[in-house]
RNA sequence: GAGGGUGUAGCUCAGUUUGGUAGAGCAACGGCCUUUUAAGCCGUGGGUCCAGGGUUCGAUCCCCUGCACCCUCACCA
């Protein structure tokens, strides 16, 4: 048995003594009609009104036979005043066996307290459930306006690992979460709209593809094969375009075996959306108005400061093409230019380039280094060397580039997109180009995918494709600074040391 | 993967600078208090000082190793 801490020996106690009392501390249900926000929202002093709310306990202040708590339900917060002499005796021994961190329904009159604070009169309290375990007591004081917060829950380590402890102490934590679903609908409101379809393709998959990652592996035991989880829904949903939909998107995880920092966890949340008929110019449009659409279900108008930088998402985005952007800030000319002529130039912006480097990879280098971090308001990259880009479409005007972009917020990448290749002639090369790459040691190279050129064999529309990471845009619309804080459950090391340590 | 930081009561943190097993506020417990709000006043209890090893008469403190988390960098979305 492990050992109990004494707050925890106090409060198993006090619900032996609840049960004693011939009370259930876990109840069924409780009928409550009124929410905390509700109730302070329609006061109206000149009319007695009763209300009857269920929610945690948060704070007691008490003052013999009488007590003014808080209560948090779903909504916000409301002061509750419990006085001997107005719920009986029973019920006020029940009180004082209560502890911070319960859950009550109570029942009673509203009034404005003489501080002015709109609370509930009670007239009956039953316990909802019994807290056994000590919440963290965080205290709050108005002072010049000010939020004043005292013995803040703090620690990022308990926060993340207890979430469920965060969301009840730490009131915008909720607000975050709140919003990332209201993006999360918004986007999806906006494809439905538009009357593409939202699907699901595998999770589980033989070959990996869509993306240059290192995939997660596992087994099916019945098969006895090996299967990847998915590092991108891109070539099933192709394939769904060359099943005739001529609109598919799909909200879903993907999984990266790569390294965890603040913008990266090894499960998160991509959209997916293609569109035949379509090419990267449409997309630039779906995306600016998709994602300013978002903007204001979480913001009064379309502008947001991110850690200081204000953005501002009004439609159009800046559209800049790679090599001139790269030019803008370098001063270098890279389009054109041979390895060894780039490798120089690297040299001379002082961008170290790691070995094996082919054309784009240095170009990506270069950009990565002097670009992107500048690129603060909502832009759009055009053109990408065509190495670096196996699934995307030759330009139809630049030799050596593929039509493709990627949209930065905030200096980083936040969505990438295509006119997508169909000639499946080009793809099986593009794809044979890969392989080699793989074979020369690249660990995220593609795979060959013989079924996927099957598909396109038999003839894919000419289609627009995009994925934008849904992660970092609630970063960015909710103004975090890592991707923990928008993750309920962000990837972290298991707790050692079994049960007895929790 | 590399570097830096942190780890002390349920929570937020002092402290051991010069080694002698530790303190505050909040929370808890007991008492007083029927309009308070970081409620107040009086009193009480509570800690394998992250883990393991070393040095030492003695380590929470010094040394070594490890673990977890945070930050920066590398890879990536």
């Amino acid at each position: 048995m492990e050992e109990l801490t004494d707050l925890r020996k106090i409060r198993l106690e006090k619900l032996s003594q609840i049960r004693e009392m011939g009370v259930n501390p876990f109840p069924f249900v409780f009928d409550r009609t009124d929410f905390a926000a509700d109730v302070i929202k329609n006061f109206d002093p000149d009319e007695k009104k009763q209300a009857k709310l269920a929610g945690r306990l948060m704070a007691v202040r008490k003052h013999g036979k009488a007590a003014f708590c808080h209560i948090m339900d779903a909504s916000g917060k409301i002061q509750i005043y419990i006085r001997k002499d107005q719920v009986g005796d029973e019920q006020f021994e029940l009180f004082k066996l209560l502890d911070i961190g319960d859950i009550i329904g109570i029942e009673g009159e509203v009034f404005k307290t003489r501080t002015e604070e709109i609370s509930v009169f009670v007239s009956d309290l039953q316990l909802l459930s019994k807290n056994l375990r000590p919440l963290p007591i965080v205290k709050e004081k108005i002072e010049e306006g000010e939020k004043m917060v005292y013995d803040e829950f703090a620690d990022k380590e308990l926060r993340y690992r207890q979430r469920y402890v965060d969301l009840i102490v730490n009131p915008e934590v909720r607000d975050v979460f709140l919003k990332r679903t209201k993006i999360i609908n918004s986007m999806r409101r906006y494809l439905e709209d538009q009357n593409y379809l939202e699907v699901e393709t595998p999770i589980l998959q033989p070959l990996y593809g869509g993306a240059n990652a290192r995939p997660f592996k596992t087994h099916h035991n019945a098969l006895d094969i090996d299967l990847y989880l998915r590092i991108a829904d891109e070539l099933y949903l192709k394939r769904l375009i060359v099943g005739g939909f001529d609109g598919v998107f799909e909200f879903g995880k993907d999984f990266r075996n790569e390294g965890i920092d603040r913008f990266h966890n090894p499960e998160f949340t991509m959209m997916e959306v293609y569109v035949a008929y379509k090419d990267y110019y449409f997309m630039m449009e779906l995306v600016e108005n998709m994602v300013s659409q978002a903007v204001q279900r979480v913001s009064k108008n379309l502008k947001l400061t991110y850690q200081g930088n204000e953005i501002d998402f009004a439609p159009p985005w800046q559209r800049k093409k790679m090599s001139d952007i790269l030019k803008e800030y370098t001063g270098e000319e890279i389009i054109g230019k041979s390895k060894s002529e780039l490798l120089a130039i690297a040299k001379k912006l002082n961008v170290p380039i790691g070995d094996g480097a082919d054309v784009g990879k240095i170009i990506d280098e270069i950009f990565s280094e002097k670009v992107e971090p500048n690129l603060i308001q909502p832009t759009f990259i055009l053109d990408y060397p065509v190495e670096l880009s196996p699934l995307a479409k030759k330009h139809r005007s630049d030799q050596g580039f593929v039509e493709r972009f990627e949209g930065f917020i905030a200096g980083k990448e936040i969505c990438n997109a295509f006119s997508e290749l169909n000639d499946p002639i080009d793809q099986k090369a593009r794809f044979e180009q890969q392989v080699e790459f793989g074979r020369g040691g690249d660990d995220e190279a593609h795979m060959m995918d013989e079924d996927y050129i099957r598909a396109l064999e038999y003839g894919m529309p000419p289609t627009a494709g995009m994925g934008i990471g849904i992660d970092r845009i609630v970063m960015i619309l909710t103004d975090s600074p890592s991707i923990r804080d928008v993750i309920f459950f962000p990837h972290m090391r298991p707790e050692k040391g079994g049960e007895d340590s929790l």
